[in-house]
DNA sequence: ATCGTTTCCTAGTGATCACTATGGAAGTCG
DNA sequence: CGACTTCCATAGTGATCACTAGGAAACGAT
């Protein structure tokens, strides 16, 4: 993480003042930010292990070992081609925590999986959600890597409806656990609905169906 | 299926009169079914594309060869399982078309995925749910078998819904699709969830939240 | 016993997998 | 310029992928 920002700051070079020590040796000859949104676009339409290097490379326009030094491996790619995606965990789970109350934060994050499982420039689905729910042994660590990211955010969502419930503007019998789970179920299943074929339509018809489960 | 059909027939010939014609050469040394069986388990756990013909012909006993010549191929070995899984999708669509009300067809859909998603003695998740979501190229025809499937089960509830609509046990204003879209969402959703870790209490919860939003 | 039929295992096929050793090319420095 | 650093492409590595040719073995029928 913090090469990658030494990297980029290298890279802007000649649009900054020269108080960042520069790089010798031959530059990189290829964006690695584009590089990175490529491999982020294939992992999201077809999944981590359909995916192949070799894939990789030829959207990406580089051979495998500039892939490799630029990326570390294919795992540490995908990881970071995730991170892209999300804007960064942290920043979701603080949207969450932030909104005005815990039923703007559902719905807002209804409707942006809504969104971002139809965009027109984009594959269907969401990458967190579908590149890697089952995997062969080989990459269960990666699997794991993703469910801890995903309970992540369910998490977020729950301590959001819990505090709302603490402040009395929710009934304080509800279920701040079953009611995240369910919401997030529901992200989780409009991301393969959308790979079968849903439109934007369908899914925010999906998410007004599922906050008329709201208390 | 009908040589299916004649084979376990000619399996059951000792315990049945004679008026079906004996199959003539060597017999099978394996127990077809439970064969069908074990792979349906690792497709179950592992996912359509990460699960090997190497790791099926070791966990059901038998050399590849074999394999073949009883199921055709990985493809149709996984379709095969895919029905039996299932108990045949006609037996599904009867069950939800056959409910004493769409409320009870949607419930009974969710504690049945639920409960399925978590069994002591399966895999985490539903096979039709999570095996094949993302895939490569190559598996890009099973995957969209496997879609048409989803959406025959997503298609009848929302069939079943609509009927109750007609008849004036729901509200006429409900979006009978966008019932059924929430609901099956909820379904895939849930298979992803027993994956990262969920029991069957979580995901009975669930349920329990999903069906508030019935109108 | 012999024949026809079917299944069995051994031992492979070429293709693709993630990944890398090597050496030259292309830069920045003094 | 020459020294140094870093990246580049070529050309592979062994492992695994789905799948199969070929011949021996096990059956019912005769």
């Amino acid at each position: 993480m913090i090469s990658r920002v030494k990297r980029s700051i290298a890279n802007d070079m000649e649009s900054s003042p020269a108080q960042v020590a520069r790089r010798t040796g031959r530059p990189l000859s290829f964006d690695r930010d584009a590089a990175l949104v490529t491999a982020m676009h294939l992992f999201w339409r077809h999944g981590y292990e359909a995916t192949s290097v070799a894939d990789l490379t030829r959207a990406m326009g580089i051979t495998p070992p500039s892939l490799y030094a630029a990326f570390g491996d294919k795992r540490r790619l995908f990881l970071e081609a995730v991170d892209r995606y999300l804007g960064g965990i942290e920043a979701i789970e603080h949207g969450i925590a932030g909104a005005a109350s815990a039923r703007d934060a559902a719905r807002d994050l209804l409707v942006a999986a809504a969104l971002g499982d139809t965009g027109d420039d984009t594959p269907p689905g969401c990458l967190l959600a579908s590149s890697l729910v089952t995997s062969s042994p080989d990459a269960e660590a990666v699997r794991e890597t993703l469910a801890a990211t995903r309970r992540r955010i369910e998490a977020a969502l729950r301590a959001r409806i819990e505090r709302d419930i603490h402040e009395g503007l929710l009934p304080s019998g509800s279920d701040a656990e079953m009611m995240a789970g369910h919401l997030f179920a529901v992200v989780q299943g409009m991301s393969t609905l959308a790979k079968d074929g849903a439109g934007r339509n369908k899914l925010l018809g999906i998410v007004d169906s599922a906050m008329a489960a709201w208390p």
